[in-house]
DNA sequence: AACCAGGAGACAT
DNA sequence: ATGTCTCATGGT
């Protein structure tokens, strides 16, 4: 069932190519600084932070809380992520930077970036599979929306289960799950921008394509109107 | 002009 | 464990 959900969004989409970033490090500030904020604000406070030479960890703990705030302010909650890409940069240096953490088990990395205050679950699994390439599968409002309508899930479950689930019936060889979650994370994200609100058909709907008997889970939940925004 | 956007922490219950 | 509040900008 999710490997059909994810055809139907490759077929309509094609490659996502994420993260959009340059560097595994302008990927990690840029999964802090997008929690629940619109992509295009994130963008120009990474431009603020390139334009200051201040994308790097050392400058951006070299920088006051001041400037570093000024510089993200597009990016909206400025002065909370002025302080979470902050202590987050403290610990990526502490740690001794990319290199050296590349050595580091996943489950192991993955609980340092939690402690990190301001890195809750989404932003380290967005670090851990977009920067780090590890095997995680990234769960946020869209993931839940989409599959919620689609039947598939509440919605309300704790990340933890819902990324147990994903995770456990999306199997393969680490690079395997690596690639495929990273483009089917994406194409869930440019799946809700293309998608939501904007089309209250269901036959604009890519998942509505293959609508046949054999998918009763898929047709039931295109019945309503309540599946209108997939 | 309300509503939303690729969340997380603090705090009360 | 599970709700509610706060943080804040820019586009629709």
């Amino acid at each position: 069932m999710l490997h059909t959900v994810f055809r139907r969004l490759l077929e309509r989409y094609g490659p996502q190519h994420w993260w959009p970033g340059e560097t595994p490090f302008e990927v990690m500030v840029g999964a802090v600084l997008t929690q629940n904020t619109a992509w295009t604000n994130v963008e120009r406070a990474i431009q603020n932070l390139k334009a200051n030479d201040a994308l790097a960890p050392a400058a951006i703990m070299a920088a006051r809380h001041e400037d570093l705030a000024a510089w993200l302010r597009p990016s909206g909650y400025f002065n909370v992520k002025a302080a979470r890409v902050r202590n987050f940069c403290a610990w990526y240096l502490q740690r001794g930077g990319l290199a050296a953490l590349a050595g580091e088990p996943t489950t192991a990395l993955r609980n340092e970036l939690l402690a990190v205050k301001g890195i809750g679950p989404e932003t380290a699994d967005d670090i851990l599979l977009y920067a780090f390439e590890r095997p995680v599968f990234v769960i946020d409002a869209y993931t839940r929306r989409l599959f919620s309508r689609l039947g598939q899930v509440s919605g309300d479950e704790p990340y933890e289960a819902l990324r147990a689930r994903f995770e456990r019936e999306l199997r393969g060889t680490d690079a395997e799950r690596v690639t495929l979650y990273n483009e089917y994370h994406a194409l869930i994200v440019r799946h809700a921008k293309e998608s939501c609100r904007r089309r209250p058909l269901c036959q604009a709907c890519p998942l509505a394509d293959s609508c046949s008997a054999a998918d009763s889970w898929h047709q039931d939940n295109h019945a309503g109107h309540g599946a209108a925004n997939l």
